[in-house]
DNA sequence: ACTGTAATTAGATTTATGCCTAATTGCAAC
DNA sequence: GTTGCAATTAGGCATAAATCTAATTACAGT
């Protein structure tokens, strides 16, 4: 759970997993995206992986990245524990959309 | 967004909101619960209170720590958009433990 | 086997976190 | 106004996080 978070609060790494959302990508592809060293990402890489937020498989001469929700699903189970029932956040969706910060 | 996944990336201030769930606590409450100097704790609450997630007031000689919900629906709302839609979030809030049904 | 591309690991540096003790501020009661 | 308790701010230190460049590993094609 704390791996889970802590992977979630750098916002390259929500990034990523916007990224992600739309089907899985290559290292390249995603480092490619963003301002900094490939090696910055592949770090950023590792931390979701621990987190257990992300799966790499090998796919040749790339590795795919690809989005896993078991343990994003933990923390929405904490927040809804926390915060209370669902009640609303449907329509906040909405309102979400524009996150996406940049590096 | 960011500051609020931050906040709750340490277990400290998640246990903080765990405990305000339950109803304000002033301070001291909270830092008794907590086997650290009082300092310590007063620095989580900064954090949550700059992530917008509890708010403070004075009463009297203390000071009152209060649940503040609607950055915490920010996040959640992201969870959903994130890793999946918000259909059976409500009915997962039971089953979520065990189960990881792929999206 | 050799070369080129994909990706990670290693190592170093800078900045941010988290913790502590000591000093300070805010209020209440006397 | 001074004493006492509640809480924060200040200052210092140790560890962790984020970034970079350089070196390394892994595979594909020749």
């Amino acid at each position: 759970m704390n791996t889970i978070f802590k992977a979630l609060s750098h916002p390259v790494r929500r990034q990523i997993v916007v990224m992600l959302r739309g089907g899985p990508m290559s290292s390249g592809q995603i480092a490619e995206a963003f301002d900094m060293a490939w090696p910055s990402v592949t770090a950023h890489l590792k931390v979701l992986r621990r987190a257990d937020l992300v799966d790499a498989e090998r796919d040749g001469t790339s590795i795919r990245y690809r989005l896993k929700i078991s343990a994003a699903e933990e923390a929405m189970a904490f927040l809804i524990e926390m915060f209370g029932s669902a009640s609303g956040v449907a329509s906040r969706e909405q309102t979400l959309r524009e996150e996406s910060e940049p590096a």
